[in-house]
DNA sequence: GTATTATCTAAGTCT
DNA sequence: TAGATAATAC
């Protein structure tokens, strides 16, 4: 029982208990994915075969890793037969077992976001609706929440609370929209991601031999950050739990940060609800973090109210204080983080990959990127743009695509016309009515005789009818030959090989090599032997009965749409900083962690400000961040930052503020008053969410100005657009003579601050750097500002 | 029908 | 800023 000797009591419970329905909830950094771990390798240790468990987790990063696990500690070979991976790619490889039940074929395409959004243009497009109303970001949210509650179209349609909220947003046709879109996909042999969960519950739902096979299948079923589920993972667990009740659910609900994907905390409370007599095990020690973190990330958390009681704590050391520093631009904020990096390596012996750097949003790594370029050090970014991602990767797969699924119509119109091949807009236009007309994919027109009866010129039929002969060539090679095999000749054949090469552009050839990298990746795929972990997750008796080519085309293809850049095998060279959104941080951590872009407006983002609910999820997402790191976290704030293009004028996160002084160590502007200036922002905050509201109210074509008009006193609030200074205000901020003063500053000097006005300099006190001067503004009062940072222009001597 | 240019608009987080 | 789309010239 060695396995079981670095466990601590709490941890061990949960381990042990294998029988019956159980719930752990984990505090940040308690050993969750051990405790899981652990048990699985109990289990069969046990003498449970691991054919009979099934893990799920959230993402393909965390069933990696779990995998790697349970490998250490288990003979080789016994965890073949383990079921592990997010529940998009678990199930979509039992709908392709069972496809034909759903009359799809077992070859169905999974179409990504960017395929959803494109069908959905079309269809408003067909449909004559004013796409600035029906925005496709919208109307895919609507479809996918209504699918993520289990809402079919029909269901949408005849629900009249739906329909009454969309007639009241003004777009009475979301649920029209959504039939079309349902019979399009169901057309193009293809689901969404919402649809590899909605269509579990169906099969589940509607084949009780399916469902009993499954159930019977899965003994054991453990599910990793259940906090994160929404209500159609919910119920694929529990009707797949049902027989045996050997479910246990893993999560911490202060880690809950995917509300926007329609998860809900409401499961965990279901949870206890659906099995009363469910065993509860908390884990209350965090192994991670310093005192000071953990310190710090429970003060935050506590500032939410929806939230089940428990109390993080730790043994470790005090650790250091939480950093604070400012910068005066973006650009300024990535050379910051990168010479801190460089000063704690030398200081502390430290690799780059201890180190992570955490953001809001994607945007945002663009300058940190340049900043660490600049100083040769070596980084990775996970997610953003993912390599699939790419346009010429996608146009390559999109080839791949309607190979093994010719009615793929969002592939075919993708590639019909690229590289040019003389078949235009009219033309696919015409071939669109009639499929559409006919209730048919596009291949199916074009491959068959409807495409004579058409009026389309006969040059460009001619075109057609060559397409059509490449893309069946494409095929019948497919049978015979392996993956890259057929992706080569593909890459040839089709002139995306030719086209690329001869664009001699630097963005030409770096399209060029990640072709080559996409077909080094699947020769990889074809020539890697049976390695046992990567066995795990591939269903055994798969994938339909007709034995299909085990390094072919149609197995590379198969949950292509549903990996991220995180899922790439090039792990040769892991000693490099991360770059990532701290979405894509839960369940990591690193040494020493850098949260970067702590302004109001990204972090919180500005779309959280409107409602409590979503204002606590953005502080969870804060909790995830700091909970992330072991050693030491610094946070770091711009005073402006380019946003589309354009200036942006910041202020510091109300995050920030939250953490008590005790914890943190400032380099901000007011040393000996921390955030006296930001205080006062927070004051003109207050106010803020009432512009926001009336302006939103206004328009929504309902004024509701007189209601919110009554504080009218608040004159000198100032609403959030105004905030957004625009260029030419902007230019100001960088105004030179704003900037430079600094060190020409004497005691009875008249200056003027960027945001306080104009003043007096009533005292100077400390040495340079860090030079402070007292200020008495004619209308703010007096403020302390440290000279380095403060925007000061002299406006007169004495 | 295609290539080039001008204009628009988007970036919130992930499978 | 950058990619996507519309307008324009060829």
């Amino acid at each position: 029982m060695t396995y079981l000797d670095g466990l601590n009591p709490a941890q061990k419970e949960a381990v042990l208990h294998t029988k019956g329905p159980s719930m752990v909830i984990a505090g940040a950094g308690s050993g969750k994915t051990r405790v899981l771990t652990y048990r699985i390798a109990h289990l069969m240790h046990q003498g449970v075969d691991s054919f009979n468990i099934l893990a799920l987790t959230f993402t393909n990063k965390a069933a990696r890793e779990m995998k790697e696990r349970i490998g250490k500690i288990t003979q080789p070979g016994e965890a073949k037969n383990l079921w592990m991976g997010t529940f998009h790619s678990v199930f979509a490889r039992i709908l392709r077992a069972e496809a034909e039940k759903l009359h799809y074929p077992s070859n169905f395409t999974i179409y990504d976001t960017q395929d959803a959004k494109s069908l959905i243009k079309s269809i408003t497009k067909e449909m004559g609706l004013d796409d600035k109303v029906y925005k496709t970001g919208l109307v895919m949210n609507r479809i996918s929440s209504a699918k993520n509650n289990l809402l079919s179209a029909t269901a949408y349609c005849n629900n009249t609370d739906i329909q009454a909220e969309d007639r009241q947003m003004v777009r009475p046709k979301i649920g029209e929209i959504y039939k079309t879109y349902e019979q399009r996909c169901f057309k193009a042999a293809a689901m969404d991601f919402d649809d590899l969960l909605f269509k579990t519950n169906i099969l589940l739902r509607d084949f009780p031999d399916v469902l009993y096979k499954y159930q019977h299948r899965f003994k054991y079923i453990l599910v990793d950050e259940y906090q994160d589920t929404n209500f159609s993972q919910y119920l694929i667990v529990k009707k797949l739990g049902a027989l045996n009740e050997n479910v246990c659910v893993v999560g911490d609900d202060a880690q809950s940060i995917y509300a926007f994907r329609g998860a809900n905390i409401q499961n965990i409370l279901n949870f206890q609800r659906d099995y009363p007599d469910c065993k509860v095990f908390k884990l209350e020690q965090n192994y991670r973090s310093t005192k000071n973190i953990v310190g710090a990330a429970n003060q935050i958390i506590e500032k939410n109210k929806d939230q089940l009681e428990k109390e993080v704590w730790t043994d470790n050391t005090e650790g250091p204080r939480i950093k604070v520093e400012r910068t005066l631009t973006d650009n300024e904020e990535g050379n910051l983080v990168a010479n801190s990096i460089i000063e704690t390596r030398h200081n502390k012996q430290a690799q780059p990959q201890d180190f992570a750097i955490l953001y809001r949003t994607n945007a945002q790594s663009r300058a940190m990127e340049e900043a660490l370029r600049k100083k040769d050090i070596p980084y990775r970014i996970f997610g953003g743009t993912s390599f699939y991602q790419r346009k010429e990767i996608k146009d390559l797969l999109a080839y791949c695509r309607m190979t093994i699924n010719p009615n793929d119509d969002e592939a075919l119109k993708r590639i019909i016309n690229y590289p040019a091949r003389g078949i235009g807009k009219t033309t696919l236009d015409k071939v669109g009515i009639h499929a559409n007309q006919h209730n048919k994919s596009f291949w199916s027109v074009i491959s068959a005789e409807d495409l004579a009866t058409l009026s389309i010129h006969a040059g460009s039929k001619s075109k057609i009818k060559q397409f059509v002969t490449m893309i069946k060539s494409f095929q019948a090679l497919e049978k015979r030959a392996n993956a890259y095999e057929v992706m080569e000749e593909i890459a040839k054949t089709s002139g995306i090989s030719k086209d690329l090469f001869t664009d001699k552009t630097p963005e030409g050839i770096a399209r060029y090599d990640n072709i080559q990298e996409l077909l080094n990746g699947v020769k990889e795929f074809v020539e890697e032997g049976d390695d046992d972990e990567k066995e795990a997750i591939v269903l055994p008796d798969t994938v339909d009965g007709e034995a299909k080519n085990a390094k072919g085309l149609a197995i590379f293809l198969q949950d292509i749409a549903l990996l991220t850049d995180a899922d790439q095998g090039n792990d040769q060279d892991t000693n490099k900083v991360s770059l990532m959104t701290v979405h894509a941080a839960k369940g990591l951590e690193f040494p020493y962690v850098f949260i970067v872009g702590l302004e109001e407006n990204l972090f919180p983002s500005q779309m959280a400000l409107n409602s409590r609910a979503d204002l606590e999820e953005e502080r969870r997402l804060f909790y995830v961040a700091l909970t992330r790191a072991e050693k030491e976290v610094r946070l770091s704030y711009s005073a402006s930052r380019y946003k589309w293009g354009n200036l942006i004028y910041c202020e510091p996160s109300r995050f920030i503020e939250e953490i008590d002084e005790r914890f943190l160590d400032y380099t901000a502007p007011e040393t000996s008053e921390p955030f006296a200036n930001e205080r006062s922002n927070y004051f003109e905050r207050s106010g803020q969410s009432k512009a926001n509201f009336s302006a939103k109210s206004k328009s929504n074509g309902r004024s509701k100005t007189n209601k919110m008009g009554s504080k009218k006193e608040d004159k000198k609030v100032i609403p959030p657009h105004k905030k957004m200074v625009n260029v030419n205000d902007a230019k100001r901020a960088v105004d030179p003579s704003f900037a430079s003063a600094a060190g020409k500053i004497d005691e009875g000097m008249r200056v003027e601050h960027l945001r306080f006005g104009k003043g007096k300099v009533t005292k100077l006190e400390g040495d340079e750097p860090n030079k402070k001067a007292t200020i008495q503004f004619d209308k703010m009062g007096e403020k302390q500002l440290l000279l380095k940072f403060a925007k000061l222009r002299i406006l007169k001597d004495k």
